[in-house]
DNA sequence: CATTTAATAATAACGCGATATAATTTATTA
DNA sequence: TAATAAATTATATCGCGTTATTATTAAATG
């Protein structure tokens, strides 16, 4: 069946933007953004400024994004695939599955200590206020892509991995790779030992514990 | 020596304030908006706002603190005073090590979650331009009682324990738990087990691992 | 081409955090 | 009490995110 059953509205006037087209300026105004957010910072960068650069108005960008962090959150999904592209690089460096899963963990925490105004971007820059809002409810894909810890966990415990074990194990090593990457970044001034020993011993933990 | 070599410039006119009163001033703000953060949210109460509650105008306010996130800054302390009094009594509860090690870790954690509006308060706030920010540099005295956890975790692990060993011990234990917490707080829309088991398995890990 | 409808521009406005400046009040000394 | 210097007020300003309104432009149809 190609045609409906009652009367379809007669398009008249101007079209809807496509999806092509409403996309495409989307990626239009997200990599401008994305230039000037690394290179000034978020709150650097006012929407007048954006529209400016981007070449249209205001009013414009609030068409395409709702609220500036819209557009920041719109870069997440940019982040995560270059760093997991990192990681899956790390990851096939070795066969030994234990020494992978250090790697890759060691990997991620480097990553973002690296990248501290990313991080920064990315786990800081939510609104008090929002309280509800969680990051990777857009982003299913990258959301997969994590499935890279649990699947190293899985492959360095070897038989003597259970299923529910796993999952377990893998949520604890990113929340404390995670806390690690979040305390070091935020609270700096404290005299943390060594990112690499942390990491060692959480993925020690896990495995052992 | 009470009196100095050079001659004293004779004070005139209104005397600078005093610590006691400058101290009480920032008691009185800071009073005041704990009272409207908690009930309003950080960011639904404006400078101007506060400074009609205070009585008072926003210049008088900005002369007592330098911007409105060192407000919130010195509220951190009193949530952070509020938690370990918690834990203390928590760790008085028992007299074993190991269940109490789990005991405060479990209560560390369910007290963010708990108070979710008081963790964005305490870990999210900061601005993302400022980037260097230091949440305890000013508060020794909270650094201190996060010792709790390095005695609980000696505690635990009994004879076995070596010194550097339960300092990095302590931290990764630290950093697992705001791990865990960050993301189920931040990230709330996905599936985590439960925050029981997440923590059980971040204690044993630091235990065996 | 005229009509229609969506996209965009242009403009103004609101409350916000923050800053600057000029009164005015307050607390001290001579 | 007069002089003085700090604290405070009053007021204006700036750029910000965001919203609203109105005019203009662009792309389709008949």
């Amino acid at each position: 069946m190609t045609s409906k059953r009652s009367a379809l509205p007669i398009p008249r006037g101007r079209p809807v933007l496509s999806d092509a087209e409403l996309a495409e300026m989307r990626r239009r105004i997200t990599d401008c953004a994305q230039r000037l957010f690394e290179e000034e910072g978020y709150h650097a960068v006012s929407m007048r400024r954006l529209a400016k650069e981007v070449g249209c108005t205001v009013m414009t960008l609030y068409r395409y994004f709702d609220r500036k962090i819209d557009i920041l959150r719109e870069l997440w999904a940019h982040v995560f695939v270059q760093l997991f592209d990192h990681l899956d690089q790390i990851a096939q460096q070795t066969d030994d599955p234990v020494e992978r899963l250090h790697a890759i963990s060691a990997g991620y925490l480097q990553y973002w200590l690296d990248n501290r105004e990313t991080y920064f971007l990315v786990f800081m820059s939510s609104d008090v206020t929002q309280s509800d809002v969680s990051i990777f409810v857009d982003h299913e894909d990258i959301v997969q892509r994590f499935a890279l810890f649990q699947i190293s966990v899985i492959e360095a415990l070897g038989a003597s991995a259970e299923e529910t074990d796993t999952t377990l194990k893998a949520q604890l090593l990113l929340c404390a790779l995670n806390g690690i990457a979040h305390n070091l970044v935020t609270i700096s001034a404290y005299s943390w030992l060594s990112p690499h020993d942390l990491v060692q011993s959480a993925v020690s933990g896990v495995l052992k514990g």
